[in-house]
DNA sequence: AAGTTAATAAACCAATCGGTCAATCTATAA
DNA sequence: TTATAGATTGACCGATTGGTTTATTAACTT
């Protein structure tokens, strides 16, 4: 065990515990003491990985979205029409890794403060490339660009204002009513087909044994 | 001019100016101080009239909310069908009044408090409950009831998702892509139709209308 | 005019914040 | 074994936070 890997995993850790910290206190309440604690070090150490809390919060965030994409990944992985590509985005955003209230409340943290920190905002901006990414593939094959192009904002659109319901969770949006909406939207451009109930079933499948196995 | 009044004046000045600074700084940046400097008062003075600051931010998103709702009764006043209903909720949200990066920051500062204060909760709260009521009055009158839920939940997601991303304003979402969007919700369970049309068209006069008189 | 009440603010407070520093400890390299 | 570089920490710092206290000013009541 080198000098070289302890740098490495001692900014994992810390940066897992600052994501704990985000989660469970809220940004407001995460503070160097408290992620420091979370982590069980001292706050002089994590500032030694961590030139300042900014930089601190931003790989929290990486951390988590790199989680997000490792879902993702495995999913679009086994998609192999367009309609499975979109069914496996919409799949990725419902997983229980990442449709939890906890899990929301971080990404609500980051986006307030996005307009504020430059680090933040250069994070935001990848996951949504990725996103338009990952939308825009498949839906090119499905509709004409212009209408492709709008699918893939309004699905993001629709993605962003789950996920925030989810965080706010007041009247608890389950699940099944996220995926009754994004379905919805889908009804818009790309109605109900034979194609579409077996996208649908296929993928809801893989994510279904994707996340029997990770639990199991 | 009574003590009774300055009571009044004061609580409403100050919660403006609260909401000033949460446009301007960001949640984290609002401080007793900055509030107290933004109404040209005293932070005691401020502390005078609000128990504590999270009453005050309360008030100021009260405040917010009261602004949005006179808007929203004055465009649901000329409403006469219910799909003229529906686009007065669409126009209110759209509104020059609403629809920027500052009140969006100010709303997404909100949301990110939530989950640790119950005085944003109740906020909150009551926010969505005109929203669904707004929303599910006219959809009643034109679809089942589970359709009439489904859609009325969508598009608060939606709007949520927009104005979310108008407060990110990375890309900056036009107002006519968020138009476009909604747009595309609809479509989903009320096709384009000429009663369609006729409501989009009057509703957004009308809303032109009442924002030039506001301004000029 | 006198007395009471509210409005206002300066000064102050303890707590906490992010961040620095100097000093230890530890483990590898020589 | 000794030297050295990195890991780790307690103590400390100035700044800022939300909030209180105390004193002064202004205004209404009688």
């Amino acid at each position: 065990m080198g000098r070289r890997d302890i740098s490495e995993i001692r900014r994992a850790e810390y940066a897992a515990a600052a994501y704990r910290a985000l989660m469970r206190y809220g940004n407001q309440a995460t503070s160097l003491a408290r992620v420091a604690e979370e982590a069980g070090a001292s706050k002089a150490n994590v500032l030694h990985y961590f030139k300042n809390k900014e930089a601190l919060l931003a790989a929290a965030l990486r951390h988590a979205n790199a989680e997000l994409l490792r879902e993702a990944v495995l999913l679009l992985g086994e998609a192999q029409t367009p309609l499975e590509r979109i069914y496996a985005v919409i799949e990725t955003n419902l997983s229980p890794t990442s449709f939890r209230p906890q899990v929301a409340h971080a990404w609500i943290a980051l986006c307030a403060g996005v307009p504020y920190v430059p680090a933040y905002q250069r994070i935001q901006t990848v996951i949504y490339a990725r996103m338009r990414s990952n939308l825009m593939g498949p839906l090119r094959h499905l509709l004409p660009a212009a209408e492709a192009a709008l699918m893939s904002d309004l699905m993001t659109t629709a993605i962003d204002g789950i996920w925030l319901r989810c965080g706010l969770s007041l009247n608890g949006v389950t699940q099944q009513e996220a995926r009754a909406q994004l379905e919805a939207v889908l009804d818009a451009r790309l109605p109900e087909s034979a194609e579409r109930r077996a996208a649908r079933a296929r993928m809801h499948e893989v994510a279904r044994i994707l996340i029997k196995a990770r639990n199991g």
